[in-house]
DNA sequence: ACTGGAATGTGAATTTTTTAACAAAAGCTC
DNA sequence: GAGCTTTTGTTAAAAAATTCACATTCCAGT
């Protein structure tokens, strides 16, 4: 109940239990116990009322959790009760499938600004939002209300682009691009690198651990 | 040295020095001493020679660590010292992207075939590559050699293409549908959301935490 | 109202991961 | 080649995360 520190890995699976519990209310079941929950998640049931603990308590005794109040708790637990405006600096083919990607206004992070500072991308449309040189972003960042800053770029001009956001007064960065950037210590910064799943998966695969 | 259970962060934290090493070279730096990469990675000195001990012993006391080496002897550690047969079902926004990012053959995983369900995208022709109807996965599994299997459809397609994968022989599967799927345990699974970092800058900078 | 059954929330125990500390080893200087 | 400096590899300690276990609470049926 009490905020004290939360681990990151609790915030991951919070994003679990939402995709889980959503299945669960698209199929029409109203209750479920942390018991079934942990099954669905593949998790210690004790886990589940362990990660939910840090931010309250949402269920009843003898009964279980009712579902759509579980996905509203949860999510008003990680602030994503409210929409975040989103600016992308990077249009290169990652950057514009995320420009594309339908999950993004579902999951309520709205990317209101593409911003590239490549001469041939200033100007061009991408779905339904001209690109804008990297340039503009302190005024467009505040014209938007963009809160939090997505890096796509090359590796090489992804701390350019880090700066541009923390000078234009951006909240946090999720940097995409693969190199590490350094930012004040009041910027929130997170690093995507989905490559660390594949390296996973080639080495169990290559160096078959299959005791476990 | 000895093999016995690696954990998931060790194997995050290898691909992120492979990255910060691969920058040291470019640089110039022929050594580097747990210490510098430490704080480059921002990580603890002792983590580095922790995570590097579980696969062997790489540095020379009294000098580091000699980076081209250390670039090897992780991506050997790994199993990704040669090339990975990628099979990816589901030609979305998302799947489109992946095809063309050229980090994928830069880091040794080669999608080789591209499959989805949709008659109106079978035939058509992306990055080089036509799209192949995923009935055809058994025989193109075969056929390519293909070792892991990604996954790129909607929600509700995720777990009748990781069947086809399955039943297809494919030895790993990497998940970037947003939905949970059941698979046999001998198949490694990984599941990609990088929505959870989304979530967790939300949190952040919403019950901003500047304690830490 | 009372009883039994069920499932939460939580303190205690366990396991895992991280950090600290240091002995062993390598190179450099004289 | 002895002594000094440096930095690894590794053992021990500390911290953190996970799991267990159960008292507490709630609901349903009588």
């Amino acid at each position: 109940m009490k905020s004290e520190h939360i681990p990151k890995a609790t915030i991951a699976r919070l994003a679990t239990y939402i995709q889980v519990l959503s299945e669960f209310k698209r199929e029409g079941t109203d209750v479920v116990s942390s018991e079934r929950l942990a099954e669905a998640c593949a998790v210690n049931s004790s886990q589940i009322r362990k990660d939910l603990a840090y931010f309250g308590e949402f269920g009843v005794r003898g009964v279980g959790y009712y579902v759509q109040d579980l996905i509203t708790s949860i999510k008003r637990s990680l602030g994503i009760d409210r929409a975040w405006n989103c600016g992308l600096v990077g249009v290169g083919n990652l950057g514009r499938a995320l420009l594309r990607h339908r999950e993004f206004p579902r999951k309520g992070f709205i990317i209101r600004g593409a911003f590239d500072c490549d001469p041939y991308k200033i100007g061009e449309i991408v779905e339904g939002m001209e690109i804008v040189c990297s340039r503009q972003l302190p005024a467009k960042v505040k014209e938007l209300s963009l809160e939090i800053g997505i890096i796509t770029t090359p590796p090489e001009r992804a701390q350019r682009a880090a700066n541009y956001l923390v000078g234009a007064g951006i909240k946090g960065i999720i940097n995409f691009a693969p190199s590490r950037i350094s930012v004040p210590s009041h910027i929130h910064l997170e690093y995507v690198d989905f490559f660390h799943h594949f390296y996973a998966a080639a080495f169990h695969i290559r160096f078959a651990d299959h005791q476990e």
